[in-house]
DNA sequence: TCTACGACTATTTTT
DNA sequence: TAGTCGTAGA
């Protein structure tokens, strides 16, 4: 047995704390590099050991398979045997298990089926074009916003109101037939899989009851990134008695645009009792510079929790920022540290090449090809989302689930059999009217002998194929199956005809495929509530749509966005692009609120980079087609210049102190971000942000009457409160 | 059923 | 600029 005191010696102060707090309920505010996962990691251990929990009492909930896969390592790591009993997993595999456990009761069938975000992007643009509506007008793309936005707020089609408005009774109606459309083929996308699992423990009170009264502690990961759908979940299972420890970081909240809700963070205290905060400031991972850079950078925000991190590691070289004459000077400057770094002995995969947008790699990788620098690009396809694996799995689903209309419209002609669209308009048009699948109204079509002669064989044999692979192969057998599966339906010898080049690509993954089918193992889990080997495999394909297939195994320099970035740490770190417009973005520059969120990507950014950060702008750069003039990211003037040093290459050879002047205008210095004020007009309101020097200073202030204003600091004669 | 061409659009992305 | 997508025509 673990014992308390030797959990304790590895953890500094505020980790202890957190550890080993007795309140019922604690906020864990932990910063970048501060040792998150081992005090989420160290907690399990410590109710086991000195709390005397049990593993079956601990739900443990992160965001991503990685976050979880590692909490679970290091859990069975550190207490020296598997994780058994506990539950450790994403919100979307928790709720998927309860689903499957429970899918009686949540009115689902057994065999119900995963809709990833293709899959539900091609039904929704199905049921625009039933409703006979056009697709300029109902952007399928937006309309999917729509129905997830609204999934995520936990409404449904019925609870939003359209006051009276066209096109909001529009969406209500595509949203309503979209999931009419779902519930009647047993499907459920990613949003519905967290919304039915709420609803489900919400109208079933004895259910309710039974997880509450099981899950004595509750942890969850990366707290900042939950939408309001999560955080009901969490806060339905805490009940009154369970005990809920949050683990995040404000200042790491990246992912507003797609629901999640920094106030969840901010207002935990409100909305559980008894709750204690800890706050995890000791940075492990970056030299002294590059925090206080971070801390520089992160200041500007309003809205903040407030955290300074520091370290005891050595103040480390300078920040190096490369004024590039051009996005080609930019990558060339890149490429050849690169190659330097390299050459000091560095392996590849200790640096890192950060960018905002992903259009921004292209030219990264031309010069490092030439250079002959190996690189691995993060980010684009995924294995399971590939075509070809696709359409394997569209024909596993429907032999394992007949009314799949998604996988049904997918590979009903592909490859070719001569269904076109006429065929397979009379099946739609059937099944929408009599209210059955696709596949029931195939085969309602053959017996009723409605169809042209060649298309009836055709879907005859189409739907004969199905049901054989049904019936002659084991469930529990799944290269068989799929092996059968992807010779009998044709679809080898249909890639087979690809331009060789794709060709070889796309049977190296249909043979990858086959290899997991055949290493696949049915998790334990899955199999104690009864999962055949193949509905255990698909649900996993879709919650997980894998790594690409691992390449070579020389050190890459790795290429990522800043958002795919978070949670990884490298030794050298590039972040390239700081330009105005670029990072941060041009959709993201004038709204206060999400210029903070671009701030907090930068953050995110530097805090990677454990001993050299290089930073990079372009005064020109080529976007769409169109040269533009740039100037450097805001963000760049917001670190001290005594960190920084500047190195040659700009041709405009921009005197630093006019380009960086962030000594700021001593004479408004008072107007410190988050500092309260008040105007003539205005009323009251708080400042957000400074720019521009002397006596152009602007002061953006969110006023609480009317909304955010920005101001020229000399005329608006704000007052301090 | 396949190909070619024109129109359109252009952050970030996990599950 | 460049990549995707839908439609028209062979």
């Amino acid at each position: 047995m673990l014992s308390t005191h030797k959990l304790l010696i590895n953890l500094n102060e505020a980790q202890t704390a957190a550890v080993t707090t007795d309140a019922q309920h604690s906020l864990v505010l932990a910063g970048a590099g501060s040792g998150k996962t081992r005090v989420l990691v160290y907690r399990i251990a410590w109710l086991l050991a000195a709390e005397g929990i049990s593993p079956y009492a601990i739900l443990a909930v992160t965001f991503t398979n990685k976050a979880a896969a590692e909490m679970r390592n290091r859990v069975t790591e550190l207490l020296d045997k598997p994780a058994r009993g506990m539950w450790i997993g994403t919100f979307h595999s928790i709720a998927l298990r309860l689903l499957t456990m429970h899918h009686k009761e949540a009115g689902l069938p057994k065999n119900f089926q995963i809709l990833d975000s293709e899959d539900q992007y091609r039904l929704i643009r199905r049921v625009i074009s039933d409703l006979e509506l056009d697709e300029k007008q109902w952007v399928p793309r937006t309309v999917q916003g729509f129905i997830n936005g609204k999934k995520n707020e936990g409404i449904r089609a019925n609870e939003i109101d359209d006051f009276g408005d066209d096109n909001s009774s529009t969406l209500i109606k595509i949203y309503q037939q979209y999931d009419d459309h779902c519930n009647r083929g047993g499907l459920i996308d990613f949003a519905e899989m967290l919304l039915s699992t709420h609803q489900l423990l919400l109208n079933n009170p004895p259910l309710l009851e039974h997880y509450q009264g099981r899950f004595g502690a509750i942890l969850v990961d990366e707290f900042q990134d939950t939408n309001e759908i999560q955080s009901a979940f969490i806060r339905l299972l805490a009940g009154a008695k369970n005990r809920v420890m949050v683990v995040g970081d404000d200042d790491q909240s990246i992912y507003a645009w797609r629901g999640a809700k920094i106030d969840h963070i901010i207002g935990f205290k409100d909305l559980y009792s008894d709750v204690k905060q800890y706050k995890l400031e000791q940075n492990y991972r970056s030299t002294n510079t590059i925090l206080k850079a971070a801390n520089a950078v992160i200041k500007n925000n309003a809205k903040r929790l407030g955290k300074e991190l520091w370290s005891k590691q050595i103040e480390g070289d300078l920040i190096h920022y490369y004024g590039a004459y051009s996005e080609y000077d930019e990558a060339a400057f890149v490429a050849e540290e690169v190659e330097n770094i390299i050459d000091s002995g560095v392996d590849g995969d200790n640096i890192a090449l950060l960018y905002r947008s992903n259009m921004q790699s292209r030219l990264l990788e031309e010069h490092l090809l030439k250079h002959n620098i190996p690189y691995k690009v993060y980010g684009g396809l995924r294995f399971f989302e590939r075509m070809e694996i696709k359409d394997v799995l569209a024909y596993v689903r429907l032999i394992n689930n007949r009314h799949d209309d998604v996988g049904f419209e997918r590979i009903i002609n592909t490859p070719t059999r001569g269904l076109g669209a006429k065929t397979i308009n009379q099946i739609r048009n059937f099944a929408q009217i009599n209210s059955v699948s696709l596949f029931a109204a195939s085969i309602k079509l053959i017996e009723n002998k409605v169809l042209a002669n060649r298309a009836a064989t055709s879907l005859a044999g189409f739907v004969n194929m199905i049901d054989d692979f049904d019936h002659n192969h084991d469930k529990e057998q799944l290269h068989p199956l799929f092996d059968d599966v992807i010779e009998r339906t044709g679809l080898r010898d249909h890639y087979q005809k690809e331009p060789p080049e794709k060709a070889l690509t796309r049977l190296e993954n249909l043979d990858e495929l086959l290899n997991a089918a055949e290493t696949f193992v049915k998790p334990e889990e899955d199999d104690q509530i009864g999962m055949t080997a193949l509905a255990s495999f698909l649900a996993q394909v879709s919650l997980e749509a894998g790594e690409r297939s691992s390449d070579k195994d020389v050190p890459c320099v790795q290429l990522m966005t800043l958002h795919s970035a978070k949670g990884l740490e490298f030794p050298y770190v590039f972040l390239v692009g700081l330009e105005q417009g670029l990072f941060p973005h041009q959709n993201s520059m004038d709204d206060p609120e999400k210029l903070q969120e671009e701030r907090r990507l930068c953050y995110v950014g530097i805090t990677r980079a454990e001993q050299k950060l290089f930073m990079t702008y372009a005064t020109s750069r080529r976007i769409r087609g169109r040269t533009q003039g740039c100037a450097p990211s805001k963000f760049l003037q917001e670190i001290p210049n005594k960190l920084v040093d500047q190195l040659q290459g700009n041709v405009f050879n921009i005197p630093r102190n006019s380009m960086f002047d962030n000594s700021n205008s001593s004479q408004f210095s008072h107007y410190k971000p988050g500092v309260a004020v008040s105007h003539k007009i205005f009323g009251e309101g708080v400042v957000l942000e400074l720019s521009g020097q002397g006596d152009y200073t602007q002061i953006m202030v969110e006023f609480s009457q009317h909304g955010t204003k920005i101001l020229a600091a000399k005329f608006a004669k704000l007052e301090v409160l």
